[in-house]
DNA sequence: CCAAGTACTTGGCCATACATAGTACTTCCT
DNA sequence: AGGAAGTACTATGTATGGCCAAGTACTTGG
């Protein structure tokens, strides 16, 4: 039980949050994504993203197309598909809740009424 | 992969940050924790509860006296260590971070300049 | 003496993030 | 033409934490 651990622990779940977030903004593929998600101080690696692109688009929220690129081999742009979007708007609602019941805890004072 | 899953999977290491925070406010035992999650909207179950105190307990962050009750068994009231202090020191700018990271991310409109 | 309530414990299940290694395609350099 | 380097994606195994469900132990009241 160390920081390291902790951080990585609440990152579950968030990151689908993102990445979805990343893909309803337009189309991206995996190294765009990866890019805007470092940009945002949100590090991830490869080992992490690809499985999650995989399980999103075997649950039916994403589609991909092969697009060809003119340095290196083809690439798969995402785009959300209408389940997509409403469970994005769920996981939107979800965590709102979330920061909102934590925050209602840490700020309370030390000594409550 | 449904939403009642993943707002488990955000939960994780969410509930550690939480429960810190609330022993750090005083001695308390596991049911005046469970009811201050409830309040908070903070959905949380004792055999999620028990087992993340033993766990901090274990590494040293928290601490507990028995404390005998007029109505049933004996409580463990738990408070900090100096060790927990500053392990919630950590947490909260972890915590902050990620907030901050994810509001980047989802507060960027539809189509980025 | 047994039932009900309170407090805590334990074992097994599941899903995710990560490390690591590997495949496949393209371009560049010699 | 052939090999190295770069890019994009895939696959496998490990660890962790939240949850369900069942169980233990102590106290009080009929």
């Amino acid at each position: 039980m160390n920081l390291e651990n902790t951080q990585v622990q609440m990152r579950k779940g968030i990151l689908e949050y993102c990445i979805l977030h990343i893909i309803s903004r337009g189309e991206v593929y995996a190294s765009d994504m990866l890019d805007e998600l470092t940009n945002a101080r949100m590090i991830v690696v490869e080992g992490t993203l690809y499985p999650l692109l995989t399980r999103l688009k075997n649950s039916g929220l994403v589609e991909y197309k092969w697009v060809e690129s003119k340095s290196g081999p083809p690439r798969k742009y995402y785009k959300l598909t209408d389940m997509g979007s409403s469970f994005l708007a769920g996981l939107t609602e979800t965590w709102n809740e979330l920061v909102h019941s934590t925050a209602s805890i840490t700020k309370r004072s030390q000594t409550p009424a």
